[in-house]
DNA sequence: TGGGTCATGTAACCTGTTACATGATTAG
DNA sequence: CTAATCATGTAACAGGTTACATGACCCA
């Protein structure tokens, strides 16, 4: 997946791994993440599958640089894989796994941890979309179709981001309610123990 | 991450590789999945590590088997783990990254694309639904309480794939549009053409 | 003088996937 | 008779994370 990520970018101009990791850091950051080491890896194997070639690049000043340009096997295994049914097979959500596990801990802790993570998610970090919009609008300029893409993957994101927010609401009323209740039952309880405290 | 989800179901009973592999199937397939290879792998380095005993029980007519049970190193990993700030750092999306890249294929085939999505998501899979739904009730009548975060992780299921429709019909109308710019741009193209064949 | 950017990587490790292997019992 | 269920795993590989290393140049 990673390897045809950066397959696309390549395909819209040579890169040097340097280049690539600064893309996925600024602009692709909202779908996935990948460190250097992995992309100097990637590029190692996809160079010997034939799909980029490598110029070694002699620079003064500056450290000497291998710029990856695309083959036409690349080209092919890219048009190959957008047309491939990749059906995302295995769903993996930490988060949802914590909550699964919540029940071990106290109610009031996790109404305290569902208040704070909305509280956290309220602000979509303006300053980072900003300067993702400074870098693709750029791109959209060369390429104004393909940039319709790169919209919807945010549009994506900014739903992703709602939908939490209500979940989170969702979530903070239900846990009240089983607050409440569990109020009331201690609250019967007591008066229970008093009655027969009475009654021995 | 999945340790502690294994560690989470050993919490609540004593169990087999086998029965938590059932577990993952049947009930927790729509935050996570897992191999059986995996967890028996993991039940191993568990063991290790001291957060569960292992109990080796001969059967007859059955293969024998393993069964784990927590230990209090097991239960204090698992609280310190449920208090952690797992915030999840690399958000990793491959349906997206496809997204992004789409704008390689002609809008035709990719509204084709979005089409066969939005109809293969309308129907979230009644059938097992149920079988979970059976599965955590009867859960429920032990622990009431535990069944309410498990509603919660159903609950963002649904929403989720909720928002994925409306996001679905959202990238449908914006494709639409764009076909529509490129025909009247096709048509311009033509009519121009035409004038200058009539000038020349 | 210290931190950021440019630019490359290695090594060890952890996690997840795919394919394979065994073998009895039970239900259709 | 065949397929599913119960029950265990190994081996090889693919993909991702963490930590470390180097070194010059530029800006405050």
């Amino acid at each position: 997946m990673l390897k045809h990520g950066i397959l696309g970018l390549i395909n819209n101009g040579d890169k040097t791994g340097y280049e690539i990791m600064r893309v996925f850091r600024d602009s692709l950051d909202h779908f996935w993440t990948a460190q250097t080491s992995q992309i100097y890896r990637e590029l190692k194997t996809m160079e010997k599958a034939g799909w980029i070639n490598e110029t070694h690049v002699p620079q003064s000043g500056k450290p000497d640089k291998n710029v990856y340009s695309i083959t036409p096997a690349g080209t092919d295994e890219l048009l190959k894989w957008l047309r491939e049914d990749n059906i995302p097979a295995g769903i993996r959500n930490p988060f949802l796994m914590k909550i699964f596990f919540m029940g071990e801990l106290p109610v009031e802790e996790n109404i305290a941890f569902f208040k704070a993570f909305s509280e956290a998610s309220v602000f979509p970090d303006e300053g980072r979309q900003a300067s993702v919009n400074a870098d693709m609008y750029r791109q959209a300029v060369d390429h104004p179709e393909k940039a319709v893409y790169w919209k919807l993957t945010i549009e994506f994101g900014r739903m992703y981001e709602k939908m939490q927010r209500e979940w989170c609401s969702y979530c903070l009323r239900e846990l009240e309610g089983l607050q409440r209740m569990k109020e009331a039952q201690e609250r019967h309880d007591t008066i229970t123990a008093d009655t027969e405290e009475e009654e021995t």
